[in-house]
DNA sequence: CTATGGATTCGCT
DNA sequence: GCGAATCCATAGA
């Protein structure tokens, strides 16, 4: 298999993620989306990547299994999560960027402190789902307060380049839904 | 040890 | 549209 194959798994996995739902249970307080913007990052082999140089203390959970939670600060303010994917060691990952609202909306307009606006980016799908660092390295397939439900594949998908990144722009990797 | 800058958001103009 | 807010992982001395 060519790197040009692996790295398809990630786009794909990426674009196949849209539609499915993110569930957080903290405080028996439930809330849900419907993914409809992702981004890949493929690890080593992307220079856009956290984990492009290498494993460090922060990026080491997505040198690990996939599947599990992937949690780092931006701009010492906001919280941003990535799904981690493909096989142990390879560090790619899929950046959660926003959704639609689709149960316990209450709970993201008390968390958010506004009635719109709830989930369309990256920092404000942590903070609207309660999703910090203390939920790095969550599992999303067992019974923690951080789950992924697989869903149904949004009609029409465009792939444009990711945003906020200095390097590889020319990699269209950003999966938006739409119709 | 210190310096740097980011996978962002919000409010004001 | 523009700039401030604000933390800490990383890199370099």
């Amino acid at each position: 298999m060519t790197s040009a194959d692996i790295t398809g798994d990630v786009l794909d996995v990426a674009r196949s993620l849209l539609g499915w739902r993110l569930r957080t249970i903290f405080h028996g307080e439930r809330a849900e989306v419907a993914l409809t913007e992702v981004e890949a990052y493929d690890g080593g082999n992307d220079p856009a990547s956290h984990a492009y140089r290498g494993r460090t203390p922060r990026n080491l959970v997505m040198f690990g299994p996939p599947w599990h939670l992937y949690v780092y600060r931006a701009y010492g303010i906001h919280w941003c999560m990535n799904v981690v994917i493909g096989e142990e060691g390879r560090a790619a990952a899929v950046l959660l960027r926003g959704g639609v609202p689709t149960m316990g909306r209450e709970v993201m307009v008390a968390r958010r402190g506004r009635k719109d606006h709830l989930t369309d980016g990256p920092g404000k799908l942590c903070q609207a789902l309660g999703v910090t660092g203390e939920d790095n390295g969550a599992n999303l397939l067992g019974r923690g307060s951080v789950r992924l439900l697989e869903g149904e594949l949004p009609p029409k998908i465009k792939a444009t380049p990711r945003i906020g990144i200095s390097n590889a722009q020319d990699r269209k990797w950003r999966f938006v839904a739409s119709g």
